[in-house]
DNA sequence: ACAATTTAGTTAGCTATGCTAACTAATCTG
DNA sequence: CAGATTAGTTAGCATAGCTAACTAAATTGT
């Protein structure tokens, strides 16, 4: 019965679970927002500086689709890590691009903000058995494919 | 070995799965935030109206702490959504507290948008085979029983 | 009973983030 | 080299987050 109609019925619990993971993911960052206002350093900012520090640097539009968002918006976001001292702007041979990169200050703020914004969510990991930390580790992976799907 | 020091290993896997989860979150989210655009009522109205939807009526305070957000700020989502005539404002015996409620139109507006938010979503899940989509169901659930711990 | 306190929401004012439209400056193309 | 394209910025708008300070209602303590 579920394999005959395996292409509806996974279409509802499709459905079902992605609503959930939806609304699950909305739930953890709202969570995790608390501990993010600590750094000091808006969420917008410290995910684009995250984009800096692991990905490397790289020009205001490539940023910007790296953080789904307009050329406008991440000029601001870049303007507000300037003025924090967490980034630098380098000429480029195209006198058009900029190349951003995360300064010294900045790598370090962003893993300290960092560190703190997933301690938390470790602590609650910790109430799980190893088993189910095992799973949940398979699990992102399983997360992270469908994301890629996206 | 990994029994003996379980407290050590557990808590760097620990750390390690927390943070990928945390990414992940965030850029699920960032994928479905162009949906969520289209419905033209804000995210974070689209969120409070969804407590109301599915979880009945309650005052302004619950709404706020429902939503990890100060009253000041759910007194705005609030009045945006009343404006909207997506949520009808009722008195109650005590006089100080309001009683939130959605209305048909922010009942409908809600399921519409949610649906078109978790289209995206659910498309993506169907790349996956039927036993990582159960997998995936898992992983929702033990995501909340994270998110309790919080 | 009524003054003081506590509780629920609102208002005011700040910052950050998102957008589009319209601009400047640099590069590329025909 | 003139026109088109590309990269970024500026201006102006809306939403959403906060704290501080306010109003109004209910509760408490004497």
């Amino acid at each position: 019965m579920a394999r005959v109609k395996s292409k509806n019925a996974g279409a509802k619990e499709g459905f079902e679970t992605a609503d959930r993971l939806h609304s699950a993911a909305i739930h953890l960052l709202r969570r995790l927002r608390v501990r993010d206002r600590e750094s000091g350093v808006g969420p917008a900012q410290l995910s684009a500086l995250s984009v800096l520090v692991f990905g490397g640097p790289r020009s205001l539009g490539e940023l910007a689709d790296a953080e789904q968002v307009r050329p406008p918006t991440m000029s601001r976001i870049v303007a507000g890590l300037e003025r924090a001292g967490l980034v630098k702007r380098r000429k480029t041979e195209d006198g058009r691009r900029v190349r951003l990169e995360a300064s010294a200050r900045g790598t370090k703020i962003l893993q300290e903000g960092r560190l703190r914004r997933v301690e938390s969510l470790a602590k609650a990991l910790y109430a799980l058995s190893e088993k189910e930390q095992k799973l949940l580790g398979q699990l992102v992976e399983l997360m992270q494919r469908v994301i890629r799907n996206l």
